[in-house]
This record gives C-alpha cells, structure tokens and sequence, in this order.
DNA sequence: AAAAATGTACGAACTAGTTAGTATGTCAAG
DNA sequence: CTTGACATACTAACTAGTTCGTACATTTTT
C-alpha cells in the first residue's frame, strides 16, 4: 500500500516543516535529508515483509523497492538483513509494552480484573497479526535474535506481576480457591489468544470455519475467560 | 539424527532382500534401484530440513547433500521444492491422523474420555515439534499448500465427532452443565498444547523457564484438563 | 569544509531447476 | 535360459536467475 506510506510521509513531513517555519517539500528530484523518517519508513515495510514471507523469505530488495528511499539506505541504518529484523522485532515488542501497561487493574475486583485482562490480550492479538506471525517466525528461529536481544529479554514482567497481584488477592478474598502460578496463567491465556491468530489459516482450512467473524470471535473472547475464572475457582 | 534413520534403512533393505532372496548390498560404488527406500529417505531429510528452516529458509541442495541420494531425485519424484514440502507436510498430517484413532473413548466416563483425549493431545504435540513447526511455516503462508491438498483437508473430523459424543453423553448424565460446541473445545485444548510447543523458544526465553522440564508439563498437563473440565461443569 | 545522508550500479555467492547421459531391472521373444 | 529392447532409477555437471551486500559518486546539512 504504497499510496498510505506516501499520505503519511507527507504529512509528518508538513507538520515537521510547519514546526520549523520553512518549506522543503520534494521537488521534482531534488532530495530532502529526514533520517528519522527514513528509519521508520524502512521499519515499516521491512515489518509487513518479514511478518509476510519470514526472514529467509523476505526480500531485502522487495523492502528498498517499497520504500521511498534506497537499499542503500538499509544498510547504512541496520547493517544487514538480518540487522533489520532484530530491529523490526524489537519495536514490535517495545509497541506492546507500552500498550500493556495502563489498564489500572488494581482498581478492581479480582475476577473483573482479569477478565479485562484476558479481554485485552484477546483484542490485542486480533488487532496486531504481524506482531503474533513475527513471534511465530522467531519461534521457528529457535528465538535466536531475541536471545541476543536485551531489549526484548526484560519483557513483560509486568504482566506477570499483575497477574500475580490478581490471583494472591482472589485467593485471599475466597473468589478463588486456587493457588495458581501466574506464569501458567498468563500461558494459559496467551496461548489460546495468540493461537487464534497465529493458527488461523491451517485450522480455518481443516474445519471450514472463520475464526474472524465475529460472532466466532466474540463466543471465544468469552469462553477463554469464562475456562479461566472457573479453573480459578474449582 | 543421522544413525537412527541409517539404522532404520539397513532393516528396511535387509528385510526386502531376504524376502528376495538375493543379496543386492551397495558395493563400493555399485547402484541398487530402491525406488521406495529413496522416496522415504529424501522425506525423512526434508521434513527435518524443512522444519528446521522453513519452505524458503530450507536448502533443496542441503536435503540432496544429507540424503543417500542426488538432488535429480528430488526433482525426480517431487517435481519441485514446493512438491516436495507439499508431501512432507502431507506425511506429517497423515502420520497424526492413524494415531489419533484408536483411544476407544466411548467405553469412557464422559469426563474421563475427555481428559484422555487431553493427555493424547497434549503428549502428541510434545512428542512432535517437528510436525509443530511445519504447521507453524504453513500457517505463515496462509495455508497456501494446505488448501491444494485434499489428502489434509479431509482431516480431524474423527476428533470433532469424538468430542460432540463425548460432550452429548456428559450433558445428557449432568456432569457438564454447559453446551459447548466441540470446535471450540478442540481449539482451546489445542490451543494450549500447541503454543507450549511452538511458542517454547520466545515464551521460554521472557520467562526464563524451560517448557521441556518434567515438572513444568506434569503441571500443565494437568492444568489443561482441569481447566477445560471446570469449564464446561460451571 | 567536514560530516551525515542518499542514489546508482555492480559483483560475488548462492540456489532452484535442467540437461544429457548412465546404470539397473524386467519381460517378452528367440 | 539367454538376449535384447524398453521403462524405471539414477548421477554429475551445468545454467539461468536471484539475492545479499558494497564501492563509488553525489547531495544535503552543520
């Protein structure tokens, strides 16, 4: 979709101009320096091609191709392929970060906070495909590139920690009876979350069923918490 | 593994030539046509080869140089790289499919014929992480090869029709409050099988704990079943 | 002028697939 | 029970095209 990466460039562009009280648009060749734009523009595409085709099959001249700048320019940012899908996995997972963190669920009942919780991983992974295919390929990498990564590695803790939170005050209050490791339920709800989307196609196929439709969708985002809470609770 | 699949070569042959009645051993740089033998052995090869790597990431001259045979093979019985993933992933599906049969879960409890079928579940992904992964690739290309083969289309109806008459029985006795369709009961246990194993590396490497550990998928194991019974009891 | 950013063109290595020819087994005819 | 024709199984070397990465030139910014 090269028409949306070009209304966006010029946008950002305008704004930046406007910012700085000077117009320097693209003429007819003449070259405008915007690195930061360049990187992100990269990033951008060089997501959508890894998250479409893996790492082997993903084309570093299919990514310059769908850039406004040049392959050139890859490797003077991110070195090498391989370079580039560190960073196009590194802000997929620092976007989620971010993402996680404010949901106050502290503020409520224990049940009620973790079906928000789950509510939200379910929206999450259906809302962002090309994180959860990313996650996927890496996977299939043996998670070579995120061991190698710090910024990934001291991830998500947070959510754990929520977790935790939730379960030590539903036991304490009785709502559960349960003494469940954090860890194991955040598994439990992520993989059923992440399957989903990440299984989508193969198990669509084999069953004849679309899992985004939805009223498929919305019976699933209630049954993965309803088979949570009542784990908890029994 | 190397020695076991040349092992398991040597018993085939010896066996085919007893029956024969000839001796007919490779010499020193002699031919023996063994159609049959040839196939199974690039499959073998290219099922590692392509679960370890992927459809692009995977090398047809890697598989060539790790067969006992010539990349003019491959090309000789499968036709072209994506021939040859097709037949390793339709040997994969159909190697699941004959063990899945025989449980004879009708003979069982409602809630004991379920979480057998868990416990099969859970052990067959674990036991297969090759198959794991190539479910893994192939969801990454959408399904593309899947949908071209009817031999793996027509497939898991059997579990599904288990699960409806298990959960029938259970509903019709009271032992399972809930009337839950069994599509969605196979995803949730699958679901959760499925991502311990596929999701091992990334999972494991954030939560620096390792999902092969005998403990860990006692647990799980457990947790899995409880969890889909509590579900459909409440 | 120095440094940073960018574009063009190219090359070395790799890779899927092919060509051209050889060995082996089989089976009917002599 | 040979012989020879024919189909199947097989090998080695090669090719055409792809793909990552780079050298060099140029422009923009500071």
């Amino acid at each position: 979709m090269p028409p949306v990466a070009i209304a966006w460039t010029s946008k950002i562009k305008s704004l930046k101009c406007t910012v700085a009280g000077e117009m320097a648009e693209r003429g007819e060749n003449g070259r405008k320096n915007d690195p930061q734009q360049t990187r992100e523009d990269i990033l951008l595409v060089a997501t959508e091609e890894f998250a479409t085709h893996g790492l082997a099959g993903g084309r570093v001249d299919a990514i310059a191709e769908k850039t406004r700048t040049s392959k050139r320019m890859i490797y003077y940012y991110f070195g090498s392929k391989e370079g580039l899908y560190l960073a196009v996995l590194e802000q997929s997972y620092r976007k989620i970060r971010s993402l996680e963190a404010d949901l106050h669920l502290a503020d409520l009942q224990p049940e009620e906070a973790l079906r928000t919780l789950i509510a939200t991983t379910f929206d999450h992974d259906e809302a962002n495909p090309d994180f959860v295919r990313l996650v996927s390929i890496e996977n299939i990498h043996h998670a070579a590139h995120m061991l190698r990564s710090e910024a990934i590695r001291d991830l998500n803790v947070s959510v754990i920690e929520t977790i935790a939170g939730i379960l030590e005050r539903g036991f304490e209050e009785g709502v559960f009876r349960r003494k469940a490791d954090p860890i194991d339920i955040h598994m439990l709800i992520s993989a059923f979350c992440f399957f989903r989307v990440s299984n989508r196609y193969t198990f669509g196929t084999i069953f004849r069923r679309d899992l985004s439709d939805p009223g498929t969708m919305g019976r699933h985002r209630g049954m993965i918490a309803d088979a949570v809470i009542s784990y908890l609770k029994n």
